[in-house]
DNA sequence: CATAATATTGAACACCGTTCAATATTTTAT
DNA sequence: ATAAAATATTGAACGGTGTTCAATATTATG
């Protein structure tokens, strides 16, 4: 047995999950368990359960790393300079698109791995998404009369980016890859913000 | 044993997809098993596999019933009469909610059980998804230069349309209920069809 | 150094989708 | 009508899953 100070408990989440991403984003889901997470980390199956809750408690984990770097690539590709709202809001679009094309597996497990119980997501893991928000709703602030207004059009417009990456990047808008999924979502947000004034 | 004709297979397939629908309606997905359906029906699991290919072959008649419903749903509620492409299309989503909200269970299977593959989705699958955004574009082709104009806009305005609702359904908008949900899609596409002219 | 606290193990449990030899029933051929 | 072929149905068995927990090893404490 042997080495109980080898890692932290936090050093053993943060390796559960590297372990975790790593397959889910080479192999997919379906290729994801716990015994085999344990054998990469070097433990047993049951030194998971004293770290984790459970595996949808191991899933929040993955799902929160993969926000995390959502929100990097986003803060790295869009510039805060841009003055044109609907010129960000395309760069945003741009980039969760490219996102979820690169890391197809992990932010398919994003979206599809639901934990039912909306009361019992943390406050830690609620703001790694409010934070997604926020940075949207930077740029319609300037072009909204109110900042609900503002609060308003940034769920409108994230969760219809969303609607049409979900659809189209899982083949169900009879179009193939990112460009034309781009192509949409672009022509959606000029369409809208057109429509704002 | 007996009963061999009990049933056609035709009507076993019926049977199982009925009662699997049941199940998932009534205590959701992760109470659904093949076990369970047989009992349900009266038979064993083997028949069940006499019948589908496999669970994935049994999901994906749950999804075509639920697709089929759906249409009905929309079919029964839009007047073909409105003439307002706009309040046409606010009439949909406003179907499209409610239906996602009274059948959150099968609505939610449908939404992400995926089957990977979009190759060997059967043509007559694909044709009842076809048929819903032929009812889209319906509305949208009085409104639009070209027909492939409108198919772009019933793409872009089901998918965001969807978007919202799968988002504010499972409670990551920061909203509860239909009714703000659909209060997002009413702007959402009051918007984009005033940025359309 | 003894004892309490903790970490780690891995066998065991219940459940799952799936298979398939055995058996019962129906259809077809003679 | 009867034998033989074809088909339907069964249910035990297999391998895999998440999860538990008594046993054991390691570290911390007094």
């Amino acid at each position: 047995m042997a080495r109980r100070k080898d890692h932290t408990r936090e050093e053993l989440k943060e390796m559960s999950v590297i372990s975790a991403r790593k397959i889910i984003a080479a192999q997919g889901l379906s290729n994801l368990n716990m015994r085999r997470i344990a054998g990469d980390i070097g433990y047993t199956v049951g030194t998971l359960y004293n770290v984790f809750e459970d595996m949808d408690d191991l899933m929040m984990h993955i799902n929160a790393a993969t926000l995390d770097s959502l929100y990097e690539a986003l803060e790295k590709d869009v510039p805060q300079t841009e003055k044109n709202a609907a010129r960000a809001l395309k760069k945003i679009a741009k980039t969760y698109i490219r996102f979820a094309t690169e890391n197809f597996n992990l932010w398919n497990v994003l979206t599809n791995y639901e934990q039912m119980t909306e009361e019992d997501r943390p406050d830690w893991y609620m703001e790694k998404t409010a934070q997604l928000f926020r940075m949207v709703e930077a740029h319609l602030a300037p072009v909204c009369k109110t900042a609900a207004k503002a609060e308003r059009s940034a769920k409108i417009l994230w969760a219809s980016v969303h609607g049409i990456c979900v659809l189209g990047l899982n083949g169900r808008l009879d179009i193939t890859g990112a460009d034309p999924v781009q192509s949409l979502t672009d022509t959606l947000i000029e369409n809208y913000m057109k429509g704002l004034q």
